[in-house]
DNA sequence: TAGATTGTTAATCGATTAACAATC
DNA sequence: TAGATTGTTAATCGATTAACAATC
């Protein structure tokens, strides 16, 4: 029941706006209040600075000539272009042991994301306390309704429970899903946006050399030997 | 020490190569040898027909006008192209818990991927058996040298451990990195391409509406209520 | 004011889509 | 031959880059 109110941004600028997002997030921490400027951006996220301040105009903000953006200003105004809470939550469906290396792998808190809720589609799993938070069955999903508060889902689950994985979210009424089980077509849900992350296909396309690259997902490389210790 | 040959595609095409590739290598089990057009090629990837054509000319193979592409044919040559081996091997650093959970989500055997080494940043699970392989120390990555035959890794170690772990590889003769633990910017070594999965960012992207994509990634959705059993 | 950086418009580039003739 | 689908060229679309005047 969500009202969608300004026009997205297309989905590569919503990708940079979070990505953004993230660095004001780790560079808030150190220096609390200053300005930041579009060139600063860029260097640090390997960008031009044309592009950010295009990216910017979408969301709104006004720098100031000569000396920038503020940036609790712009971060602000990022969180709320992108609709995120200060602690955003999201659910998280997959086998016990991904859920657990991924708080190590991904400490989503650190980036202004909260797991809520563990759901796993093997029966073995299902009490395991990962970090804070009991293990559901994925069952208890489907049959349960709403997940309080939570629209957002992070899906690791095993290929063969790919649809009824996506039947079960979307009845508990997630509308946007990061899919990190590849699979080629899964049914999709109505109103539900579905992200993708094809682990098998990235690795393909790294293989026939260097200077990659996917969007999610820019990347860098450099020719020439490297210096090792051999 | 490897030539590059061919100039490659662009990297959004090299990516729906890879595509192809999987795709081809799913259904190629199922009917072993027959055609397949560029329109049965793009309904199922959600692609269009014209797009397929041209990803395909760059691979170099010969449809035939009325009756599609020799499936074998197709699927040989986009390995050639991709400069991969049929059972092509790949390396994968982090925690245990990921490395096992990760057995499961990507049935990585079933794309023509094949895991040969496993390492971990965290000394608890050195010598822990993953599947057939055994856990090693990351820092036996780094003195090691070069591992049999792999130039291919998957990354999802802790954050702080990204640095460490791009030396190691770099030393260890890794020039293609799939990575999926978030980090704005690690330090790159030279000659390596990397590919950014950004978790968080992909995240934040999701919450603002349905209709999101990501490159590696594509997405559909469609508005709407969705029909529940609720 | 001078210096720096923004906001904005135009130019370029690349990728996708459309159109259609060539061909099995 | 007729039908279908490829290969290829042109048109469209969007995103990035460049240029520069406006402004703090």
């Amino acid at each position: 029941m969500k009202i969608q109110g300004h026009k997205r941004a297309p989905e590569t600028v919503m990708l940079r706006l979070s990505r953004y997002h993230c660095l004001l997030g780790e560079i808030g921490g150190e220096r609390p209040s200053r300005r930041i400027t579009s060139r600063e951006l860029a260097d640090a996220l390997g960008l031009s600075e044309e592009t950010v301040r295009h990216d910017l105009k979408h969301v709104g903000v006004e720098g100031r000539p000569g000396a920038g953006y503020d940036m609790q200003e712009l971060r602000d105004a990022l969180q709320d272009y992108l609709e995120l809470g200060p602690n955003h939550p999201f659910i998280a469906v997959g086998n016990g042991d991904i859920l657990r290396g991924l708080e190590v792998t991904f400490p989503s808190r650190d980036f202004g994301l909260q797991p809520v809720a563990y759901f796993s589609d093997r029966a073995q799993d299902v009490g395991m306390r990962v970090g804070e938070i009991e293990v559901q069955s994925l069952d208890s999903l489907g049959s349960g309704g709403v997940i309080a508060g939570s629209s957002l889902a992070l899906v690791a689950c095993a290929p063969e429970a790919v649809d009824v994985t996506l039947d079960a979210l979307s009845c508990a009424g997630i509308t946007g899903v990061l899919m990190l089980t590849p699979v080629l077509r899964p049914a999709h849900p109505e109103g539900m946006g579905i992200t993708y992350f094809r682990l098998p296909c990235a690795l393909k396309a790294l293989v026939s050399g260097p200077i990659p690259v996917a969007l999610t997902a820019e990347s860098a490389a450099c020719e020439g030997p490297h210096g090792c210790s051999e």
